[in-house]
DNA sequence: TTCAAAATGTTGTAATAACAACTGAATTGT
DNA sequence: ACAATTCAGTTGTTATTACAACATTTTGAA
């Protein structure tokens, strides 16, 4: 396992842990290390999860089957990255979501309740994972809250609005830069993106905001 | 604090765990009451938040302020219930909500540091305690992941037919029953009411669904 | 049982959005 | 510098949605 040390060091779980701390960790937590080949399986719709993934090489992909069996792409899975850690969380909740190997795939697997109860022998990096684990959660649930408060807006205009008015405060200057270009901001609003275009110039021609490639700037007074 | 034990003890934070052990728990957590008046803010936007809360008695609101000054009421915050959890796990994040008193309200509040960092003074329950709380987070985090997936589809349409079909595979079963009037319903996806009875209508029509009230069952075949 | 209120369904219309097709500007690689 | 490609804005058309106003059904209390 060693020799994915470096994408585990760069991961959220083990941010301020050192490569030697790690170790002893891995152990710690008797992680195992599993492959898998393209189109494999890694976690199918309904399991009970009960350890953490991380992606360790390859990419996956997490997708969804509705009742008809239509398939959506969630996400995607990159090196470093954690999956089914919410439903870890959970133990009684079977998970909703399949993960499915997009390349061949090297995957870290770490059980839920070795990371939840500090072992008695001392491991002494334990409690900062913990707290890197509900760091990662909170963060997501971060995102997720405020992508939301985008998004339960009816209107183009509203959305747009609510999501500029979040950034500025963000950055606590009327005027900010943001990390989209227009496909992005379209995709990440559920919107579409030349109504996206349409909409920011009707505001900057009533003269509620005025923007400049990826600048934007909000008005203070709107009449 | 004796006087909300029975809330605390109903409250996801302190679910299986006694009276007793609850009060333990608080002195050792240093948990501090606090009264408010109704309109007091308990939380300001911007605040860095160190402690979790918990409202004992009254309700408050989480309010969110746009960049115009334009309040919004994100959700109501009853006795038992946490806030402010999510930023209290990231304590470099300001807060981007505030919460304020729709009564008089009391609130305990207990320091984020001190959930995390298990006692010396052996508490038994604190592992229970850390269980709990993560617990917590982890289901707002499915709840939102699976609201965010129905209101990014952009017909009505869509959306029912995706939430129809996550309830379906919830029940492990084509017939099933939701926890939402028609209103309700409209409110969670964001949607008008009318137009949600109107689709609704035009699935049965067609033949990918049928219902009665709250009981659904979706086709197996549509053509 | 009867009545009032609440919940749900229906219809028409005006507003809004998606989509397609296109133009022009900016960016990139050679 | 040039061509190719990506990105952003514009316009017109069609589809979808919100909204209002009303009809029907269900519910619950007197």
């Amino acid at each position: 396992m060693q020799e994915y040390l470096p994408i585990l060091k760069k991961s959220n779980l083990f941010q301020g842990v050192t490569s030697e701390e790690i170790q002893t960790m891995l152990t710690c937590l008797s992680a195992r290390l599993k492959h898998y080949k393209k189109d494999e399986f890694i976690i199918h719709s309904g399991d009970y999860i009960r350890s953490i993934g991380m992606v360790v090489s390859g990419t996956a992909l997490i997708i969804q089957e509705d009742f008809w069996g239509k398939r959506t792409i969630i996400s995607e899975v990159m090196p470093g990255t954690l999956f089914a850690e919410t439903y870890a969380c959970i133990p009684s909740s079977p998970i909703e979501m399949s993960v499915l190997c997009d390349t061949e795939c090297d995957v870290i697997f770490m059980d839920f309740n070795r990371i939840m109860n500090i072992c008695s022998s001392a491991c002494n990096f334990h409690t900062r994972l913990v707290q890197n684990f509900i760091s990662a959660i909170a963060k997501k649930n971060m995102v997720l809250t405020k992508k939301m408060q985008h998004m339960s807006k009816k209107t183009i205009r509203e959305k747009l609005l609510s999501y500029l008015s979040a950034e500025s405060i963000k950055a606590s200057s009327s005027t900010f830069d943001i990390p989209f270009n227009r496909q992005q901001l379209a995709d990440y609003l559920s919107i579409d993106r030349s109504a996206l275009s349409n909409e920011l110039s009707k505001l900057q021609a009533e003269g509620i905001i005025t923007y400049n490639k990826n600048q934007f700037t909000l008005s203070t007074f709107s009449g």
